[in-house]
DNA sequence: AACAACATATAAGAGCTCTGATATCATGGG
DNA sequence: CCCATGATATCAGAGCTCTTATATGTTGTT
């Protein structure tokens, strides 16, 4: 079964392209965009999800860790892995509350802002291409359907 | 910075609505779905990937880690961990080239069968909710773009 | 026959993500 | 006042995914 099996498709074809499974395809492009995003990075060493963690603590200085779980829809257990690999890199900052005990505010670095400065040129030039051949009221579609699937309630019977 | 502050959007609100970052949005939704297919077949212990695997087995019968790994568009390192979790549950078969000597064949078992029967069915119900409130056209532009999103060539200037 | 080029498999190491469990802190009802 | 409830943080374990590196097997060229 070597790679000249005209059997099995390649991407984007046969039942792995516009026909295929809708979770699978959906699988696919993010796997797909995440790499991209990972190789674009590559040379500052930031993942996707780091960027993404980075953008957030940037648009809403002082959240929690419990805060950024929420905004990133994962869970805190995952997000407290991602601030600790940024904090390793020096990238923010962990401040205790003035009140609250427990909770630890999140701020970033210099460093922090400047990474993701670098970062967001490049990703933009990407999501730029996302778009390209695709009306404006596709688009529009893509969108609403994109929202629709992340704000689906997962508890539903 | 509690959950009730009103500066702190929801999934689907303001800029993680439908005019936020298009490469958010596909990552949230992915995560989103992805999380809902691993608890629809959390009585089975099936993860996405795992279905997505054992999907590709079942109708490219005999293919080995490599094209399996083409097909999901994974490295195959990662399809072997994969695979290597699918055979220590019983539910493949791995068996050597008849000519070449280092490739080898992947099969389902019989219980591997009856597994991915039984996780189609839940699995099919969640595919089918995917397109509910869209129309065809819409549906038809999502489709298109999820596969533009996949196919583009990671390796682009 | 020997070597170069390519494909396949696999191991190691890192990061992401989940579930489950534990500990700490805050708040409200008895 | 004390405790139940809920929020926060964190540890442990598992699976997925990548990169880098290594070993083995096939094929075509010289």
């Amino acid at each position: 079964m070597g790679k000249g099996n005209p059997s099995i498709p390649s991407a984007g074809e046969g039942k792995r392209g516009e026909q295929g499974y809708l979770g699978y395809l959906l699988r696919q492009a993010a796997g797909a965009y995440r790499l991209k995003v990972e190789r674009a990075l590559d040379e500052f060493g930031v993942t996707q999800a780091q960027f993404a963690a980075l953008t957030m603590i940037s648009a809403y200085p002082g959240l929690s860790n419990a805060d950024l779980a929420r905004l990133a829809v994962l869970t805190p257990q995952t997000a407290s892995v991602i601030v600790g690999n940024l904090e390793r890199a020096g990238s923010l900052i962990r401040r205790p509350h003035a009140v609250h005990g427990r909770i630890q505010h999140l701020d970033l670095s210099d460093s922090g802002r400047a990474l993701l400065k670098k970062c967001r040129e490049r990703v933009y030039k990407l999501e730029g291409e996302l778009t390209a051949g695709f009306s404006a009221e596709e688009e529009r579609a893509v969108r609403r359907w994109l929202v629709a699937v992340a704000t689906a309630d997962a508890a539903q019977p």
